[in-house]
RNA sequence: CGGGCUGUAGUGUAAUGGCUAGCACGAGUCCUUUGGGAGGAUUUAGUCCGGGUUCGAGUCCCGGCAGCCCGACCA
């Protein structure tokens, strides 16, 4: 990509009013723009930030077996007063009518329609376990939106359901998810770990959260530092401070993201909803069910307030908008200038026809430090700066975003250099 | 929903109730520049909305709207 032809600009300022760390780099990078409180645009760099995302979380969900599809936000009443949750969801529902009166809502959450689809969809055990899944907006009307993209009234959310004919197919298969969550985090570059937690007024099964460790974390954890047992300090009380009830180790409390939650639902919605089996002898059963949601908006954010410094954001290369930054530094001399153009051009198209992703600073109307502090600010994992200095020598300058070590590279190695 | 703070060009800011709302960045044009946000010339663009007080309101008062923070809330 060229810089020059980049929509969404970085600025020099940071967003007044806006505290949030996440919020502060996105909106001054030009990844993100809020509209309104809690409601933001994915700007181009900040939208293959979140497709990078949305791709690995793809590939974990479909080795464990789930199929993509998609719902629609946009639901009726009558499905969601089934489930007794028109009303019971409560304020936090963004509620609307059509034109002839007739009321809608805006999903805050899919159970309904997937039930229904699992209804008409799966008749017998021959059918079962199944497992679908959906990336998509979610609406919650927030009483208090805030923090960038940490909590919206409209975020993105990858919701899996699964079902299953009896309860222990459900427990191997939480237990399989719970593994993939830990390792999507990972691939995420974030360490996670599962706390157990309550159900909510969605279901009283347990259910498990997934935390992140950051000081921009809402919820607290407790949490054993010798054996690694985990609880949400909603459900564990007043229990920091004493031994752990697993190895009697001391239990500290820590400010944690909530980055993904699952829950084994049991049979509440397919009930609610007559979504039922045949069993094998014959008798009519409800689906058993369980649902996992990871939020990937809140996701980029959580890597944000891990990942920066005070020049800016610092991408883990799984993740990154771009692998390289290529930036061109200009030379008063015209004829370097156009030497240094054409060996920067070169390169550039050498390593995208590698499939190598560049973000070639090739900008002429700007100064030297102003490519840098942008490139920074940005936090592509590799810059690489061609200078009439570098030229001369046929080289490159190398650096890794978070490193002070600059490496020096033949221009005709670059690509072998990062081809994988 | 309670409490606090704040709304001035695209961005960040300045202006005892008083002259034509100033500055920087950005953007446009021209010239000079090019290894850490460069310089000059020139142009562009603003007081959230509605009332009120006043000879006069960006500034004071009332109402609204919006944003941020704390709390409550949060499958």
């Amino acid at each position: 990509m060229l810089q020059s032809k980049l929509f969404g600009k970085t600025q020099r300022e940071y967003p007044k009013d806006e505290v949030s760390t996440n919020a502060r780099f996105l909106i001054r990078a030009g990844f993100i723009d809020k509209l309104s409180a809690g409601v933001y645009s994915y700007l181009p760099l900040g939208y293959r930030v979140f497709r990078k995302i949305e791709n690995i979380i793809r590939e974990e969900i479909n080795a464990i077996g789930g199929q993509e599809l998609f719902l629609p936000a946009l639901m009726p009443r009558e499905l969601w007063e089934k489930t007794g949750r028109w009303e019971g969801f409560g304020p936090a529902m963004f509620r609307l009518k059509d034109h002839s009166e007739k009321d809608f809502l805006l999903g805050p959450t899919h159970e309904e329609p997937i039930t229904e689809l699992a209804r008409k969809n799966i008749q017998t055990y021959k059918d079962l376990p199944m497992a679908v899944y959906q990336i998509q907006n979610k609406f919650r009307d927030e009483p208090r939106a805030k923090a960038g993209l940490m909590r919206g009234k409209e975020f993105i959310m990858k919701d899996l359901y699964s079902f299953h004919a009896d309860e222990q197919s459900l427990d191997m298969y939480y237990e399989e998810a719970m593994k993939t969550y830990i390792k999507i985090f990972n691939r995420c570059g974030l360490k996670s770990f599962a706390v157990e937690a309550s159900g909510g007024s969605f279901t009283n099964k347990y259910s498990h959260e997934f935390m992140v460790k950051s000081p921009a974390g809402e919820d607290l954890t407790i949490l054993c530092e010798l054996c690694g047992w985990a609880q949400n300090k909603e459900i564990a009380g007043a229990l920091a401070k004493k031994p752990c009830p697993k190895c009697g180790g001391i239990l500290k409390e820590e400010k944690t993201v909530e980055a993904g939650n699952i829950f084994k639902l049991g049979t509440k919605f397919s009930e609610a909803l007559g979504a039922y089996f045949t069993d094998a002898l014959g008798q009519r059963k409800p689906i058993i069910m369980g649902c996992y949601g990871i939020g990937l908006s809140r996701l980029m954010g959580t890597v944000v307030e891990i990942f920066h410094d005070e020049k800016g954001m610092i991408w883990p290369e799984s993740i990154a908008p771009y692998q390289i930054h290529l930036i061109r530094i200009d030379h008063a001399d015209e004829k370097k200038s156009k030497k240094i153009k054409i060996a920067a051009d070169k390169l550039y198209n050498e390593l995208i026809k590698k499939g190598i992703e560049v973000l070639y600073d090739d900008r002429n109307d700007c100064s030297a430090g102003e490519k840098f502090a942008d490139s920074d600010l940005i936090g592509i994992p590799v810059r690489i700066v061609l200078s009439d200095k570098t030229l001369a020598k046929k080289e490159v300058e190398l650096k890794r975003r978070g490193s002070n070590d600059l490496q020096f590279v033949k221009i005709k190695d670059v690509v072998r250099f990062f081809k994988k």
